[in-house]
DNA sequence: ACTAGCACCTGATCGC
DNA sequence: TGCGATCAGGTGCTAG
């Protein structure tokens, strides 16, 4: 669920909270919420203390101060909450961490999520060497993302939501992206300009950037901060979720298909159809 | 080497 | 009221 500008809310306020404290104690509640590939067991990394938190796309790992590094994922449905010790436990909370008065705490519904400890190369840690940068990452070179874009032999929408050719984009904001840039989510990368694929990116950082603003997009309880709140950009949204209602640049109303085995929204005058996928 | 499809989960909602 | 089908913000594995 959660893409990068909620991902981004979510660390900064793991950053506000838990960078200087101490991780006392750690309770894994549920198997599936620690990695698999995880090298060493969740709880060999109690006595550590966070010194910095990190992200790439919708990764997140803990700086601590020995060599490992906590990694999480929320999936889709993750959730980190800062809580009183008293507070009850959420229905799906999978890991707890005591860091003095408060607990950290790692909630997720489907299961999708996880934490892992792991060694650190080059500064990233082992499952996330093979994610691109995100816009936002200081080593985010354009050039190099437009060519892993146009390498691609497939629908721009699957290139996008691709986290090896650039991270941070998933499925809303990518139909987001999609629409502010006119192009269909079924066209052929192979047919695009460098030019709109470089729009295309450009219209990702900007409404990724302004869905940050507002701490995001909840559509439910699914998705909030780590200190239960949610985001406001589901107010903003021009297309996702918005089947049947009208385009706010032309409105004719925007319809959804489905597609790798996901929705896509798009309108149909606003992004036509391309001119390779037409008689299908 | 690459892409497309599916598996991995729980829960809400909708039509019958 | 209940039951099956469908849908949900992601990623990794693997068949082809």
């Amino acid at each position: 669920m959660p893409e990068l500008p909620e991902v981004e809310t979510v660390r900064r306020g793991l950053a506000e909270h838990i960078v200087g404290k101490k991780l006392r104690d750690i309770q894994v509640l549920h198997h599936r919420a620690t990695s698999p590939n995880s090298i060493t067991a969740l709880t060999s990394i109690k006595g550590a203390r966070v010194i910095n938190i990190n992200r790439r796309g919708k990764f997140l790992w803990f700086e601590l101060n020995r060599p490992e590094v906590l990694v999480g994922h929320l999936g889709m449905s993750g959730q980190f909450l800062i809580q009183p010790k008293s507070a009850a436990d959420e229905r799906h909370l999978r890991v707890r961490f005591n860091i003095g008065r408060q607990e950290l705490r790692f909630i997720d519904q489907r299961t999708f999520g996880w934490l892992s400890v792991e060694q650190k190369i080059d500064g990233l840690p082992t499952c996330v060497q093979h994610i691109a940068p995100d816009p936002f990452d200081p080593n985010f070179n354009l050039a190099e993302t437009v060519a892993r874009f146009r390498k691609k032999k497939t629908e721009i929408k699957r290139a996008l939501l691709d986290q090896s050719v650039m991270s941070g984009v998933g499925n809303i904001y990518a139909d987001e992206s999609l629409w502010r840039s006119k192009i269909h989510p079924e066209t052929r990368t192979e047919t695009m300009k460098v030019s709109r694929i470089e729009e295309l990116i450009q219209s990702a950082t900007s409404v990724m950037t302004e869905a940050l603003e507002v701490g995001g997009t909840s559509f439910d309880d699914l998705y909030i901060n780590v200190n239960g709140e949610s985001g406001y950009f589901e107010r903003s949204l021009a297309v996702y979720g918005q089947e049947g209602e009208g385009c706010p640049r032309c409105g004719r109303q925007i319809r959804r298909i489905t597609f790798a085995n996901r929705s896509s929204h798009f309108c149909p005058k606003c992004q036509p159809t391309p001119r390779a996928s037409r008689n299908r």
